[in-house]
DNA sequence: TCAAAAACCCGACAAAAGTCGGGTTGCGAA
DNA sequence: TTCGCAACCCGACTTTTGTCGGGTTTTTGA
C-alpha cells in the first residue's frame, strides 16, 4: 500500500524548498535544518495518506503526484473537498491547531510526500514569524474556497456548479481528462453521483454548450455556459 | 443604519483584551497598543458589518450582540455560513491575507464591535509569533467547520441536518429561540427554505422524537434523533 | 390597544437529485 | 488477442427538496 522508505536526499528537498515560496526569505541554514529533520514518503496510487479522524503532526509537501482531500459517508458517497497538485502543502490543521484531521487524503496517482515534523516547523515559524504570515495566507485561500465550496452546494445546481467548473479552467475552453478526473471524481467533486453528472453531460451536449471526446471537454458557446453557471447565484 | 461614533474607551477594550483567550500572554503595553489603535462601532440589528467582495483591512472583535456570516445567491436565498457571538473574532481572512471578503457579515441584534487595524495587528504578530500560532489555530476551527458544512450538505438530508443541530445544542434536548434564531435564519443555516424546515419539525413532532412550543424545542427521544442525524453520514 | 407585518402552518404540486436495471464501450493484464 | 472489469450511457422510477397559494398565529410598533 504504502512505500515508505525513509532516505535522507536532503539536497534535493533542500532545492525544492528554496523554490517553495512559503519559505521564501529564510537564510539557508534554516532551510536546511527544515530539511534535515523531513522525511520522504512515496504513496501509491488510491493510497491513503492520511485519515480524517488522525491527529497527524506534520505538514505535508507534496512533491510530485496528486492527491484528493475527501469526506465519505456510510454509504459509500464521498464529497472531495479540494484536490492537490504538485508543489502544494496540506494539513496544516494536523500539524499546527493540533485538531483531528476534518478529512481524509487520498493519493490518485503516485505520489512523493515530503513530511516536516510539527517541532521543527514550530521553531521556523517563532524565530520567523514572516512565515506565520505565509501560512496564515494560505490558509485563508482555503477558508475562501471552502465558503465558495458551501454556498454552491448549498445554493446551485449541479448544472450550475459543473458549468462553473468548466469556465475555472484555465486552458481557454478545454477541459483534459487524465486518468484520475474522470466522471466518477468530477461527480465527487461537485457533490453528485456519476449518473447525474452523465445527465447534465448529455444535455449541455445535446443543446450545443459543449462537445466532449474521448480525452477533453470543449466549451462551444461560453456565453450560455456563464448564464447557466450563474443560475441561482451572484 | 449604522451607528458609528469613534470613541476612545480604551480602557474598557484593555479590560476586554486582557480577558481574550488569542491575547493572553501578552505584555500590557501592548495590548495598550492595540487598544489605543482600535475604533469602535455599533451596528444596528439586521445592519451590514461587511460586504462580500469588501476588503476589509481590520480585524473585528465582536463585543457585544451577534451576527452572521452569509452568503447570498440573487434569488434571495442565503446560507449562514457561521454565527458569531460576543467575545469572537473575525475577519482574519480579510486583514490577514488582503483578499476580498467571501461572505457578507449582517447583525442580527444590536453588537458592538472594536476593529484593529492590521498594521497594529502585524506589528504585534511580528514582535510576538506566539500570537501567529494562536491565529493560525482559530483559522483552523473554522476550516474544520466549514469542511464539515461542506460535507454535511452534499451527503446528508435536512432531517439529518437538522437533527445535528439540536443534538449538538449545549443546553441537553433544549433549543432556546431567541428572537433572531426563528425558522427562516434557521433554515438558512441548515442550507434549506423555511417551507421545508417546517416540514422537518412537523414530522420528527409527529413521530415523536421533538416537541415545540413557542419558544424552545425539547428533544423527546435523544437514541432514535442520533440515528437520523447519522444518516447518510458516517 | 389595535392593526399591520412577520412568522408560521400545511396540502398540493413541480423540479432536482438520486437510484436502478440493463445495456455498450474501451482499456489493461493475463 | 481476448477476457474481464471499470467507466460510461440511458430511460424509468423514487425520494428529496423547493415552490405556491392559501390559511392562522404571533409580534411589533404606531
Amino acid at each position: 500500500m504504502l512505500n515508505c522508505n525513509a532516505m535522507s536526499d536532503t539536497n534535493l528537498l533542500l532545492k525544492r524548498l528554496q523554490a517553495f515560496e512559503f519559505l521564501r526569505g529564510l537564510d539557508p541554514d534554516v532551510l536546511l535544518q527544515l530539511a534535515e529533520s523531513s522525511t520522504w514518503k512515496v504513496f501509491a496510487p488510491d493510497a491513503v495518506v492520511f485519515w480524517e479522524g488522525d491527529v497527524e503532526s506534520s505538514l505535508f509537501y507534496l512533491q510530485y503526484g496528486s492527491l484528493k482531500i475527501v469526506k465519505s459517508s456510510q454509504d459509500g458517497r464521498a464529497q472531495v473537498l479540494r484536490f492537490i497538485s504538485a508543489g502544494e502543502v496540506f494539513n496544516e490543521v494536523g500539524v499546527l491547531a493540533k485538531k483531528p484531521n476534518p478529512a481524509t487524503a487520498i493519493a490518485l496517482e503516485e505520489s512523493g510526500i515530503w513530511l516536516i515534523p510539527r517541532q521543527t516547523l514550530e521553531a521556523v515559524i517563532l524565530a520567523h514569524p514572516q512565515m506565520a504570515l505565509q501560512i496564515i495566507e494560505n490558509m485563508a485561500d482555503k477558508i475562501i474556497n471552502l465558503v465558495t465550496l458551501a454556498a454552491d452546494l448549498s445554493l446551485k445546481t449541479v448544472e450550475a456548479r459543473f458549468s462553473k467548473l468548466l469556465l475555472d479552467q484555465p486552458e481557454g475552453g478545454v477541459i483534459e481528462r487524465r486518468r484520475w478526473m474522470n466522471q466518477t471524481e468530477l461527480s465527487a467533486h461537485l457533490g453528485t453521483v456519476p449518473d447525474v453528472l452523465s445527465r447534465v453531460i448529455r444535455e449541455l451536449t445535446k443543446a450545443g454548450l459543449i462537445e466532449m471526446d474521448k480525452h477533453q471537454i470543449r466549451i462551444l458557446d461560453r456565453d450560455e455556459l456563464i448564464k447557466r453557471a450563474m443560475l441561482q447565484d451572484k
